[in-house]
DNA sequence: ATGGGGGTTCCAGTCACGGGAAGGTCAAGG
DNA sequence: CCTTGACCTTCCCGTGACTGGAACCCCCAT
């Protein structure tokens, strides 16, 4: 398969193949002319990248997933590891997030939002607590 | 002033200062030594800047409400919508979290994380619905 | 021969800085 | 007067995970 294919089947586009390539991620073979020739276990391995990445899991978790993934000796215990770090990221940033929003909610609701200068939301930035 | 005062009084780091100023935030005026001098002015622009950037407003969306903070003749309704754009984006991005978070949540629940190879979580990314 | 739709490489840009090098400036202490 | 150390300056590179675009090659159908 060529990478157009690759990319229809995988939802990934071709130039972020390429650029999994270039990391070392997977490593399609090459035909003649120089086309990227890709078998089934690098499609397989795409789509793994690719729910990976849907899950938000960084590059280097990829990488350390993959090679769990490959280890039929792994422990389950090692993937979990990696897992729970991810998550307590996320929710790291979802806390984040939601304080903003609570933030933000309030300064939008206090807002009159009409053609007169007057904004809560400036004067909060301004500092005028 | 000089920019560590400032650093010291708004707790932006002086990179990000220089950082602000090369991109036309703030426009400090020189001493014949070359270095950066703040004014009061400068230093409230910086605090305002440091609380919208912690609102996790981007510094475009800080060029546009610092403007308008300038802007006597502004209506309060401009600064909303920027506000509610952004806090549009914020949404989104909470959602997508959450929806990370519940699905590594069951995966994580589900794997034992023992010296055992078999993982659900593995095989959830391997594609075995 | 030509046109179009593949493919290839390489370079630059994204966003909002942070790290670090190489060097100028200033106040205090010996 | 000299040194030390804490400032300050500019400049350039790196971050993460790609995306866009240029310039070029390849293959098949008309």
């Amino acid at each position: 398969m060529n990478i157009g294919d690759v990319s229809n089947q995988t939802g990934l586009p071709a130039k972020t193949i390429r650029y999994y390539e270039d990391i070392g991620l997977v490593k399609p073979l090459r035909d003649d002319n120089g086309y990227r020739r890709f078998r089934r276990q690098d499609v397989h391995k795409l789509n793994f990248l690719g729910r990976a990445r849907a899950l938000g899991f960084t590059i280097e978790d990829c990488r350390t997933l993959m090679a769990l993934y490959e280890d039929e000796t792994r422990a389950s215990a090692d993937v979990k590891k990696v897992a729970r770090a991810h998550m307590a990221q996320i929710e790291a940033k979802i806390a984040d997030l939601n304080a903003m929003r609570d933030t933000l909610s309030h300064l939008i609701d206090a807002c009159a939002g009409d053609d007169r200068p007057d904004c809560p939301i400036l004067q909060d930035l301004g500092g005028k607590a």
